[in-house]
DNA sequence: TATTAATGACTGACCGGTCAGTTATCAGGA
DNA sequence: TCCTGATAACTGACCGGTCAGTCATTAATA
């Protein structure tokens, strides 16, 4: 009863925890955190259901570890896109801006966005980090930035945190759209367009000046 | 053994639909749909679960019916106010975002957002209606209204349905932010005033020329 | 051979949905 | 006005399926 051929699995340790997590970042995108079940986690991982128990303790600590995990690089690239252009406000913007349209189309970022959005009220604590650590610094340093192009008389007055969230809401919205209505087929939006189109109009919008080419 | 005072029930036939739709549009807006809890839904209706039953066939129902409730009033207004508005393309505007920064303030709308985007995939009957009965057609009655004032010269080239989606995006994310992040100790944002700000923005961003005022 | 990664049948709690029984309500008769 | 059935709105204990989490066992590897 012993085939000769391929083992059933291997001891692979150092490589499960990446695996599962980038399973339970598709499963939980998907369904959700409640709907998603640990049995199909464990399927697309390639393990059974007690190897997920090897490496984390509870379904919500494997939630938490795809946030987390979905957090760092994103966090690390708007960080190097602000800090790499403190020059002109348009040149920023559209750095930003067709940074962010190349990345929306490929990253599956729209899932985690939504994963976060609907269980924020039953698991605060994710709420909590989501923002700390990625919603309100990247919306601080966007901020940040048009105030200072508006103490340079480069943007006109007004608050700049709104500003801020104007700028960023149309490409969130898109990505929501896509994730939400896309599927049950709804008109989809080019992303890299909008992202290019909303950062010319904003741009006429906040600029001081007409001075905007 | 029979008290005189209170009966423990009342017979309400008709009161009861509503009062469960507005319960359930409470649990659901906090907890999602698979998280919340029938139990709790009767209770907050001041109703058994069972009577749930006589009134619904499904928790799914009851859902379906949150989202039928939200939708109605909503498309109501909007169809209202762009038809009132077939003038200069300023007017409309600034009429739109009052309207909107004011409801959205007082209108628990945002529990209902959360829901579909949260639920889309599990229940992708309720995201077409959503889509196909409030997104779809408020979406393509402000593309048109620009498209209009784009034919009459108002507005700059560019993609409507984009214009469309850049107008409408801040103030979506200004209600998603406060029903996700402002629970966990988010700044929160003027949803009026960023409704004003936003579309004197785009007023500015949008005009082919610069006779906005 | 010893070690431990990995399995998968199992358990127990939870919750959507049911239904036999209870009680409010009311029409009609005295 | 007070009773008295008839009706059906309503209750809440219960059932059965589902699924997160456990653990005795098996198999890969050093």
């Amino acid at each position: 009863m012993l085939p000769p051929g391929e083992p059933k699995f291997r001891r692979r340790k150092a490589a499960r925890p990446g695996e599962i997590v980038a399973a339970a970042l598709a499963v939980f995108a998907e369904r959700g955190f409640a709907a998603a079940r640990l049995d199909e986690i464990a399927a697309r991982a390639g393990v059974s259901k007690g190897a997920l128990y090897l490496y984390f303790e509870t379904k919500e600590e494997i939630f938490r570890a795809v946030v987390d995990h979905a957090i760092a690089p994103n966090m690390q690239m708007i960080r190097a896109m602000v800090a790499a252009h403190p020059g002109p406000f348009p040149a920023l913007l559209r750095a930003v801006g067709e940074r962010i349209g190349a990345l929306i189309e490929t990253v599956p970022i729209g899932g985690v966005v939504k994963m976060v959005i609907g269980e924020a009220r039953n698991f605060p604590e994710i709420a909590r980090v989501w923002h700390d650590e990625l919603a309100a610094q990247a919306l601080g340093a966007l901020t940040d930035a048009v105030r200072a192009a508006q103490v340079r008389g480069e943007v006109r007055v007004g608050d700049p945190r709104m500003f801020a969230l104007e700028l960023i809401a149309p490409m969130i919205m898109g990505v929501i759209w896509r994730e939400t209505f896309v599927p049950v087929g709804a008109l989809p939006f080019d992303l890299s367009a909008l992202a290019g189109q909303h950062v010319e109009t904003m741009l006429h919008g906040m600029m001081a000046t007409e001075a905007v080419a």
